[in-house]
DNA sequence: CTAGAACCTCAAGTAAGGTTAAGGTCAAGT
DNA sequence: ACTTGACCTTAACCTTACTTGAGGTTCTAG
């Protein structure tokens, strides 16, 4: 159980690493291809990680938590100089973007739900006059992937 | 453009279902495929809709707003005899459940923005103290796909 | 009648975020 | 030395929600 230098160990491996942080090993592998954590190897050419990557994929997971995608967390981790710990000030910066994003998505929901609320009563869904049915509020101003509802022209009330 | 019968159309081409609801022709194929609405065939073997399809058409658009995944979308509309409009009970009692769901998942997202929002300042990121490292709230409880953080056995605060 | 639009089926591709498997190497304990 | 566990790479597979393409049929207007 015990490796060479119990003490002061400086650098862990995939399966330490994977342990501590709760990912798997693949996981981890996946996230180095991704560029989201890096490692040096060692002789016989295994992983070895320094003591940040555990930083680094809390982070990660913290980030997930609140629905950013894995591309755009690597591009905020990318400004970290690889291999040093995230330091207060790039936390701070990050973070407070994430409540940003976070902010926004608690709102677009919140708004969603008090639509759906006040149409509960109501099922009409109608195409011209539903809330529900016409999002062109921030939704449609922020939606990443938002499809926009193609104007009906054709479309009457009645066809509902 | 004016079809056979202008005045009282009763059955509906795929085409026209698409431009009305908003969604691809391939997409209502996949609906379809998916169980989420049925259609009858012409002679020529195309889909004819009638029109409640666009009220679930409708429907699914605003579940998948809320984040509800088309298999419990389909479960749901499952339940309204095909081929006839779903009444007004039968979207009060789904709209019902969706907005119990979106409260939920708007809940935890409200937590981990409060977290969050503590933790800025902070970053420690401590596995033992820091709470967004410690989702044993209604997230853990709950949480559809949520994974658990193994207990770090061997993992003191300093290992970050 | 014929061109072209709209439709059909089936298969494969895409994107995200991984997981699983196969086949081989390295390292640690006895 | 030998066994076993940890590790390596590459590649394929998984889920969700669709999109795209190929090759063939049907419908509608002129």
């Amino acid at each position: 159980m015990s490796l060479k230098c119990d003490a002061k160990k400086v650098m862990l491996s995939v399966g330490e690493v994977a342990k501590r942080s709760g990912v798997s090993v693949a996981t981890l592998h996946f996230y180095e291809q991704k560029g989201l954590i890096q490692s040096q190897r060692n002789a016989g050419n295994q992983r070895r990680y320094s003591r940040d990557v555990l930083r680094r994929v809390a982070i990660i997971k913290v980030a997930q938590r609140t629905g950013i995608p894995l591309e755009q967390i690597g591009k905020a981790l990318s400004v970290l100089p690889p291999g040093q710990n995230a330091d207060q000030q790039h936390w701070q910066q990050m973070s407070e973007q994430w409540k940003v994003d976070l902010d926004l998505r608690i709102a677009q929901l919140t708004d969603l739900r008090d639509q759906l609320s006040m149409c509960i009563g109501c099922g009409c869904l109608s195409m011209t006059h539903c809330p529900l049915r016409n999002p062109q509020d921030r939704l449609a101003a922020h939606g990443a992937g938002a499809h926009f509802y193609p104007v009906a022209d054709e479309l009457t009330d009645s066809s509902l």
